[in-house]
DNA sequence: GTCGTTCATAAGAGTTGACTTATATAAGCG
DNA sequence: CGCTTATATAAGTCAACTCTTATGAACGAC
């Protein structure tokens, strides 16, 4: 599955917007899509294994637990693909300064707080 | 139709990254993917409209030719979302390089030719 | 060992999406 | 006007995706 794929369901980004601020278990994710979206705990191990399997996540079991964690790989791809066409709105003398803006926010919050969104699931159409 | 779901296709973002390049009309278009997917005119017409509907691009018309023009609202929003994953693989000292390569690269080559990427449709899966 | 957790997989249903062929619309040209 | 070119739409088929419920496997507590 392409990582574009991969992205076009909004309970999988949800799930990584979660796993943007730090390692969750299975359960974490889990209770936090039941409640948003509404679907079964089986719903979700399935986007957690695409997820899974499609790299963009690692796990690792401690005990009975599966803790998930971003793995970059696939969404640099995505980066880099848009990059192409990033000539179109970024003005290239601004760009500088939003790249210090970034990095300078970056070093005083190393873990942006995934915003919170989409509490339904009709943002899919 | 979500944005991650219109970039899900592979001929979709194909025509995209034709676009990048400027202005096609839809038969200029359609003789590139045909080529390289070997799929039919309504077939190319549909993913163009996909695109139209969502706002990836603009058209006007010439006579009886349509000239399809890359709108990047849609893919500053990807862009956008993608921004809070960017620390995890934007070493934060290198970050000023990598915008200043992308500045002056842009300023050489004001529209990137678009890679010449995968002739083929397994690609999909 | 047995029971409760935590998580994954299996099988099946419903929906959506991406093609196909056939056809419509509309402009350009003789 | 009729013919060709350029493009879009219609209708139908088939495959893929995302759920559901039911169940399995592994660990921890007792």
């Amino acid at each position: 599955m392409h990582a574009f794929d991969v992205l076009g369901d909004p309970v999988r980004r949800r799930i990584l917007e979660l796993l943007a601020g730090g390692e969750l278990s299975s359960g974490e994710v889990t209770t936090v899509i039941r409640r948003e979206y509404g679907i079964s705990q089986p719903a979700v191990s399935q986007h957690l294994r695409v997820l899974r399997d499609s790299g963009f996540t690692t796990v690792r079991a401690e005990g009975t637990r599966r803790l998930y964690a971003v793995d970059p790989t696939p969404l640099r791809e995505v980066d880099v693909w848009l990059e192409r066409f990033r000539g179109f709105w970024e003005n290239r003398l601004d760009a500088l300064a939003t790249e210090l803006a970034r990095g300078r926010r970056r070093r005083r919050d190393p873990d942006p707080p995934a915003t919170p969104p989409a509490p339904t699931r009709d943002e899919q159409t």
